[in-house]
DNA sequence: CCTACCGATCGGTAGG
DNA sequence: CCTACCGATCGGTAGG
């Protein structure tokens, strides 16, 4: 006997919409991208589109809405689930790059958000990322209280840093691996970010 | 007496067209910068714009060229004026630091290219700043040969990196800075660079 | 979900 | 360096 289901089941008009804005906004930007294009990759028309999305503001607010949500669920999870102190960071940071380099469109779209609205994301950064930026701080203190993590760390600065590091480099790779095979690129982002925080265990 | 000149002297209009949309093209970008909001910024109209600069695309060509033209002037001045192996990278990564918090404009411009021309981009990459990432990626293995530099370094990734840690990190500076006093953001990336980099000096 | 259409703005040209 | 103007394309609406 087939489940009872209202109207929707199948990859959803909606989130098809979604998906090929955020590939577009990521590629070309957001005022280089018209209604047109977008619609045209789902294979509907401009007013169609305009009916699930009644500007093209609503249509960047639901992109973005979409993928901070998806940070909203991990995050949490990624935090209570790595039990000590210091290598909770080293954890979200590897989670971190493996989330963008899967998909690095949405690198992309949130470095040009950081160019092209900066005062939007100065906001989403003070009242949605400070709460997680702070927690990890914290547990960077507590590996340098315990030796184990660099004297000279600004916790809260470095923590922005890998941010950065992640997202501004998975942005930005396509173009810088014209000059590195494989993998060099990625390898020595986790490199350098572990290199900066941890003491060497030796000497 | 006074020295014949035969028509500019003053503060070129080529130049501060040039000006204008560096800044315009910066902090909006490319698309999003029409011609008349360049031309108003100038004090002149948009048809004579048009007359110092055939076509949109010849400004940003125009645009892109004094940038580079200005690397290409500095560049090899550091790089002969540091006599030492390993303490050449450093250098240059201080005046790269300096050279784009003296004008993020710079920094914020170059990031959009790679996002939005990253083909143009990266044969820039192949042709123009190539010899320089070898050169760099040199004195860094001749470190690692003395000792002083970390055997685990990816020497060429990481000159592509610490371009990016630099470029990417004053393009979004003002942005990540509201998390953040004074210069903490740009003592840590300099940090980052350094410690990632040489090996700890005791231990 | 569509066709038909709107005013505004774009890059660029004519002509002086 | 300007005024006047061009065709194309934009985001969005009317109406079904």
């Amino acid at each position: 006997m087939p489940v009872a289901r209202a109207e929707s089941d199948a990859p959803d008009v909606r989130t098809r919409i979604l998906g090929a804005a955020t590939r577009l906004f990521a590629a070309r930007g957001f005022d280089a991208t018209s209604l047109s294009e977008i619609a045209d990759a789902v294979g509907i028309r401009k007013p169609s589109l305009l009916y699930h999305f009644p500007s093209k503001d609503d249509l960047l607010s639901g992109v973005l809405d979409a993928l901070l949500s998806h940070w909203n669920d991990l995050l949490p999870r990624l935090l209570s689930a790595a039990t000590s102190g210091y290598e909770q960071f080293d954890r979200v940071t590897v989670e971190l790059v493996a989330f963008f380099v899967t998909d690095p469109d949405r690198a992309r779209l949130l470095f040009r958000e950081m160019l092209d609205r900066p005062e939007e994301m100065k906001a989403r950064l003070l009242s949605y990322f400070r709460p997680w930026v702070r927690l990890l701080a914290d547990s960077i203190a507590k590996g340098q209280e315990q030796g184990r993590v660099r004297p000279d760390v600004d916790a809260e600065a470095y923590v922005l840093h890998v941010i950065h590091l992640v997202v501004g480099g998975i942005a930005v790779r396509e173009v810088m691996d014209v000059l590195l095979d494989g993998d060099r690129f990625v390898n020595e982002m986790l490199r350098l970010a572990r290199a900066s925080l941890f003491l060497s265990p030796a000497r």
